[in-house]
DNA sequence: TAGTGGTCTAGACCACTAG
DNA sequence: TAGTGGTCTAGACCACTAG
């Protein structure tokens, strides 16, 4: 144990205890000051041990009463998306489609709450010379602003938006779904009668409820990638 | 500002800067020692204000250097997901097909690393008298303890195997796919042709790496309700 | 060598809980 | 009233960084 801080030792000891259901969810942990007296530390180390155990979730402080074991967040996982790593392994072409403003959409009228325009910008994704991905984008359109810098490359929605904001305190929304292919769809992606679609649509809202990016990728089931782990929340 | 501690003023006083992007990512912060001046607190309330930046992801300290913006981790989603709940508005019966003995798959063949039994559990979820979601669950078989309650009620996996097992430090792996759909699976969802599945592919590791559950849940898209939000790392 | 963050102590005063 | 966690201070000693 050489070279493992104090508090680093306690928090460790308790998790092990919680793992192992010496305590269990429910169970009030000794006091600060029980603590420190059985680690031999100051009550300041017995808090940073401790504060390292709440903010990974195993337990939760309770002013004037203690420590109590939390319940495990048994649900939550955390995913990774981008439009790039989601297919990127099997594409070797992607070709812009259209830049326009966007369309009096049912769909875009819902999303507009302010009275911005947005630009429309529509891909095709492609893997050995056959497409397997559709991708459309709606971003705020600045007048000043050009949109051709937006044509080059393909790009993430936030990679397409760092520019003109910060994507700290960002609010992303992202639903997954199976829908039917509508018959443009099937033209697009050349899509077999039994060829089943993933869509996932991402929305992008800043520190002041603003919406600044929406995006559809509709990809061919075998060509998507989407997997979810554990959220690990480590300190350390 | 009456009754905002010291350090969690700071805090936000830093985070602001940083969405503002007074500060942007890979600048340096003032050191501890500056902002306790600047702010009139002793070094050690200094040290609790940017731990909470650090462990909301927006600064990384270095020893002997300083404290630097992060980039912002802007691929990252929480999601949560459970059987129930991922369907459950819909659903009106739960109806149990079948408790065996898992069969020599291919798939278990894979998934079994240990020498242990599984037991499958088959079930089919109904809503409106028609089948939406058909769900396939894999349990490790211990011959002393009986497996008849886990006929009785439909339970997510966590559920069923929280009383042999602590549900902290577990490792899960949530896989998203819209597979076509098997003969098997049309029958038993009374599938139309055109008619997409999405099928979410759960397996449970617990702290020593042993498989301790594993699930396939093939729903209807339409039943189907997938969301991930924004990773909201508060500590307050 | 001066400055940085990392660990740790021994104390103070506070509001809240529960008998 | 005794015990709890919450906030905060002023200090010590350390390893590491970079000129």
């Amino acid at each position: 144990m050489i070279g493992v801080p104090l508090y680093m030792h306690l928090a460790n000891q308790i998790k092990e205890k919680i793992n192992h259901r010496t305590l269990k969810p429910g169970d009030m942990l000794p006091s600060e000051h029980e603590l420190a007296v059985e680690y031999n530390a100051s009550r300041t180390t017995v808090r940073k041990g401790l504060s390292i155990l709440f903010s990974e979730g195993f337990i939760n402080p309770v002013p004037g009463k203690g420590y109590f074991v939390k319940e495990p967040e048994i649900d939550s996982y955390t995913l990774y998306f981008n439009e790039r790593s989601c297919i990127e392994n099997y594409t070797d072409e992607i070709r812009l489609l259209e830049v326009k403003l966007a369309p009096p959409d049912k769909l875009i009228q819902q999303l507009r709450d302010t009275k911005k325009s947005f630009v429309m910008i529509r891909w095709l994704i492609y893997s050995n010379k056959k497409p397997v991905a559709y991708d459309v984008k709606y971003l705020p359109y600045d007048r000043g602003k050009p949109i051709v810098e937006r044509e080059i490359h393909y790009a993430t929605i936030p990679e397409m938006v760092a520019k003109h904001q910060s994507l700290f305190s960002i609010k992303k929304t992202l639903r997954i779904s199976a829908p039917k292919a509508t018959p443009e769809l099937k033209k697009l992606l050349d899509l077999g009668s039994d060829e089943p679609i993933i869509l996932v649509e991402q929305k992008f809202l800043n520190a002041q409820d603003k919406l600044i990016g929406f995006g559809q990728l509709y990809m061919k089931g075998e060509y998507c990638n989407l997997v979810a782990v554990s959220s690990y929340r480590q300190t350390q």
